[in-house]
Order: structure tokens, then sequence, then C-alpha cells
DNA sequence: TGTACATCAGTGAACGCGCGTTCACTGATGTAC
DNA sequence: TGTACATCAGTGAACGCGCGTTCACTGATGTAC
């Protein structure tokens, strides 16, 4: 157990061990701490204990490193997603993979600015895409369900469409302070607040 | 008419005329061609034809100004939602606001980056505040009406958020490519999905 | 099992950049008498 | 109406900063024989 954690504080020198988790763990720390406005890859590298020129290795530049970055958010924000899609009738389920939608934003807030802010990533790369796609496979699951899925096609994605800009605009709004600026207060309406929001939604 | 330009043009020199305008001018103009993410007060002070220490005089510093942008673009969003709310019934003009929210967003993609980042203003700024606040007390008044609001003060403010957070969030996904990074694609988006999205909000 | 050599995975110094802000200054304007 | 003087609204050079990236290099590792 632990293999990573170790095999990062042994190896020290010209080998590093797996450099390429190191950096990633760091620039999410990096971003976590200071915001995404304000992510440096100097500053990651030097977290990873590493010379600044390290991360150009694997990643290339800082755009490649911050687009790992996202695609990693994306999986593990569509296995959340996923993880909340359990038994029950098909409004409570879809209620309660909204409530996990915002619960990630809210737990992850830079990772979550970090998903969309395309200014930063490589919007083409093909991982980051699959993983984006696949986390709204999920929803749209959850909302109009397989065979829906099957025999409509991408028509009628309406439903879906308009379940994940709720969500996903509450998510944000929480975020940048629109239910209040003190801390714990975007949690706060989360709780207080989402819910009776989600009876607004009809599909 | 035109006096602000020609003042602008002529009156060079120590005395600029009205400076002020001349720079909120430029900062939009600069964020609105090189994205949020790459503004800068030089290229904003550059653009206005004066030295980069002119804007501290009227803004104190780079978050100042963008502040003060944020709190212009923030009172013509409300005037934009206003303007959207005519007669008809209450859904109609729910529907119509919700189209005029969306359309500001995407034909003022930087601005609309910028009343949403705090990251890089002032949060406690009073004119921001009440250009904010103003906005959304737009959208309350046309959920739920004024006698209601009167009636029920913020308890029961959760059908108006949940319309503000499908819009918002719609108009953020549509931003950030979730429906296709191609020239046009979220406007085209906005066209043919918004009002079938938006028939799945029930207030 | 030993050795030569290619390749891998880094180092760390250096480059050039544009940035926000400061500072001492000064030309233009407005006001009091 | 003229003049002295305070205040306003800028100038422009300079400072120091951290940044992303490049470059020549080198120690560690793996492979072929």
């Amino acid at each position: 157990m632990n293999h990573d954690l170790n095999s990062v504080k042994k190896a020290r020198g010209y080998h590093h061990g797996d450099l390429r988790a190191a950096v990633i763990a760091a620039a999410e720390e990096v971003i976590g701490e200071r915001g995404l406005d304000r992510f440096s890859l100097r500053e990651t590298a030097r977290r990873a204990g590493v010379s600044p020129a390290a991360p150009a290795y694997h990643f290339g530049d800082a755009r490649g490193l911050l687009t790992a970055l996202a695609a990693d958010a994306f999986r593990r924000f569509g296995d959340a997603l996923a993880a909340a899609d359990r038994d029950g009738d098909r409004t409570a389920r879809i209620r309660a993979q909204g409530m996990a939608y915002v619960g990630f934003a809210l737990a992850h807030p830079a990772k979550f600015d970090l998903m969309w802010r395309y200014a930063l990533i490589d919007r083409e790369d093909a991982d980051y895409g699959a993983a984006a796609a696949r986390a709204f496979a999920v929803i749209d699951k959850a909302v109009r369900g397989e065979e829906a899925i099957a025999r409509q096609g991408d028509i009628a994605v309406a439903p879906s469409i308009a379940c994940w800009s709720m969500v996903h605009g509450f998510a944000r709004l929480a975020l940048d302070g629109a239910f209040g600026t003190n801390e714990g207060a975007a949690e706060r309406a989360a709780e207080a607040l989402l819910p009776a929001v989600l009876r607004h939604l009809d599909v």
C-alpha cells in the first residue's frame, strides 16, 4: 500500500519514479490553495521537488499539464455522478445526481473551475473530450434512460440539457458567491436551497 | 452628439477630458479581444493613449478598474433583462427573460465572465453589489411577481433561483463550448435548444 | 556474468518577457482677491 | 480684468517580480552481445 508516496519520497535523484503523477498532484494542490487564476508551473515543480523544466518532459507545456489535470478531474466527476445514480424512482435518482453534481463542485472548486476554463486547456485533447462526454452521458442516462437514448438519439436531449443547466448554474452561482460570500455560505445554500430548486425541474 | 469621442480625440495633453470613461471602454475592448484571462492594465492604458500610471489615478489599481467595469456590465445586464420583461402571460415573460439572459452572455462573453470572476474584482464594492442585486431583482420580479415578493420575502425565493440557475447554467455551458466549439455553435445551440430547455422549468 | 552503449528522465542556469506599481515631476485648470 | 497660487490630472522612467520555456548537460537505467 501507499506505493506511490514511498517511491516518490525515496527515489530522489535523476529518476523520480512517478513524476507524472507527482506533478499532477502538485498542480492540484497549487490550484486548490491559490485558485486557478494563480496557477504557476514553476510553483508546481517546486512543490513536486523537481526543476522547473521537469514537467515539460511529461506534459510538453503548462497547457498540457492543465489539460491532463482537467481530464483527470472530469473522470472523477463522472465517477461521482455515477456513484450517486443508485436505485429509486427516476425523480429521486435525478435529484440525487443533482446533489452530487453540486456537491462535487463545492468540494473541489478549483478543479471544477479548471474543467471548464477553456482558455487554459486544450479543448481538442481526446482524453479530456472523452472524460467530459462520459460525464454528460451519466446525466443523460439518469434523465432519459438508456432505452430512450437509444430510441431518440440526440434529437430529444433537451430534458438532459435542462437538468444539466440547472445544476451547473446552481453550482456556479454558489461558487461565485451569489448566495453569500462568507465561509461555508455556498454549502449552506446548497443544503437549504438546492432540494427546493430541483423541484422546479420538470423532466 | 458624440461629445465623448470628440473630447477624447481633441483634448490630448495632461488633461484628457474623460479619461475614466475612456479607460473603461479600452478595458472592455481588451478583454473582448484577448479574453478575460489575458487582460492587462498596461495594454488598456496603451489603447486609451495614456501612460501606464494614468488609470491608477481614477481606479487605484487593476482590481479597482475591473470592479468598475464589472459593475457597469451588471447594470447593462440588468437593463437588458428588464427590457425583455414585456407584456404577456407569466410563462412567456419568464421565457423571454431567459432568452435575454443567455443572449446577453453570448453577445458579451468576456463581460459575462468578468461579472462573476471574483478572483479579479472586489466583491465588497457597494456599486458592484447594488448592480448585481438589481439584476437578480429583475428576475425575481418576473418569476414571483411583486406582490408575492412583498408577501413572502426571501423565504420562497426557490422558484427564482431555479430559473436563474437554469439560464445561468445554460449560458455558461454554451460559452464553455459544451454545445460545440465551432464558430457560432453556442448561438445555434441557444436558438435550437434553449426554448425546449426552458419548457422543463416549472415555476 | 560483464561490459558497451543507447536511451530515458531528469538538472539548473539563463533568457527575455510583460506585468503592476512607485515616484518625482509638471502642465493645465480653477479660485480668491 | 489680472494675477498668484493651490489643486487636479496626468507623464514617463524605473523597479523588481515571477513567469514559461530553452538549452547544453548528465546521471541512471535498460538492452544486446
